[in-house]
DNA sequence: AGTGAAAGCCTTATGTA
DNA sequence: TACATAAGGCTTTCACT
């Protein structure tokens, strides 16, 4: 389950194309692949099965649901032991502010990936979520100007194949 | 299109509903929220068309796909000027290699996600599309142990709204 | 805006090669 | 494993409220 996996250039094409439109259907799978539709769900239905794809996500706009000030928070726990660390990913990652939590190399141990309504409610979260805690030894804010979401994520080397 | 938009109970229930699987059928989201098969599909088209709900996208496992190492990287882009950051941005984006970028304050400018298949690959990355280039002035790299994604994303003070 | 029903398309199970 | 087909379910439209 850790392994990478073999795809041939139907499931690349099957990825390409469902990474624009997860809702694309199957006909549509098969008109652009040149296989049979039924031949596209047992190609998808294998790519969930294999891990490949994770799942179906909705993409939401975060200022549209009032969350107008995303901020990265640069979080150093002290001591850095396991007793300590999980239980803090686990009420970061319950906090309805957190997007994504990432583990570090580093002097900064964990990054944080926040949505909030405004600066009033970032401070808030800083001052009573973080800098609270005893494990929490620092706290850096950065505020986020833009962010881009990158490219469909395809494996290296790939760039022409199936084209 | 900037503002924050109004979301009554019914929208926020579908939100949740679609959240955590993007393919639920109109009458599974009727059957759970209440209201006809044919008004949910009203309401998410009106999600869509008000720029709530960006897209619905494929959520892919990188390690699968050979790329089983990912990292941050914090750029500095000088001079900060728009002539300058407008292309670098742009070429970092279309890099197979990055999944996010976000333009920050402070004195880093840019972080850049980025999935690469081993450390040889990450090294080669890094010389070759950011150092080299005269206008980063510094990058920092930072491997990523282990990330999570966070729970759905709801307006601010909606924890039991609709339940 | 929401509803219910009807028409048509899509999904999906199955048999075959 | 891929294909074609068919049955059933789902989406989507529409007239009505």
């Amino acid at each position: 389950m850790t392994d990478s996996v073999v795809l041939d250039t139907v499931d690349l094409r099957i990825l390409r194309l469902l990474q624009n439109d997860a809702r694309a259907t199957y006909r549509e799978l098969a008109e652009a692949t040149g296989v049979a539709a039924s031949t596209c769900l047992d190609r998808v239905a294998r790519l969930r099965r294999s891990g490949v794809i994770l799942g179906h996500r909705l993409e939401l706009d975060p200022a549209k649901l009032g969350r107008g000030l995303q901020a990265l928070l640069s979080v150093q726990v002290r001591p850095h032991r396991r007793e300590l660390v999980g239980p803090f990913v686990d009420r970061i990652r319950a906090l309805p502010e957190s997007r994504a939590v990432f583990h570090l190399t580093g002097p900064d141990d964990y990054l944080v990936h926040v949505a909030v309504a405004d600066m009033t409610d970032l401070q808030r979260l800083v001052l009573d979520e973080f800098t609270s805690r005893r494990e929490v030894a620092r706290v850096e804010t950065r505020l986020i100007f833009q962010q881009w979401e990158c490219g469909p994520m395809l494996p290296p080397g790939t760039a022409g194949t199936g084209r």
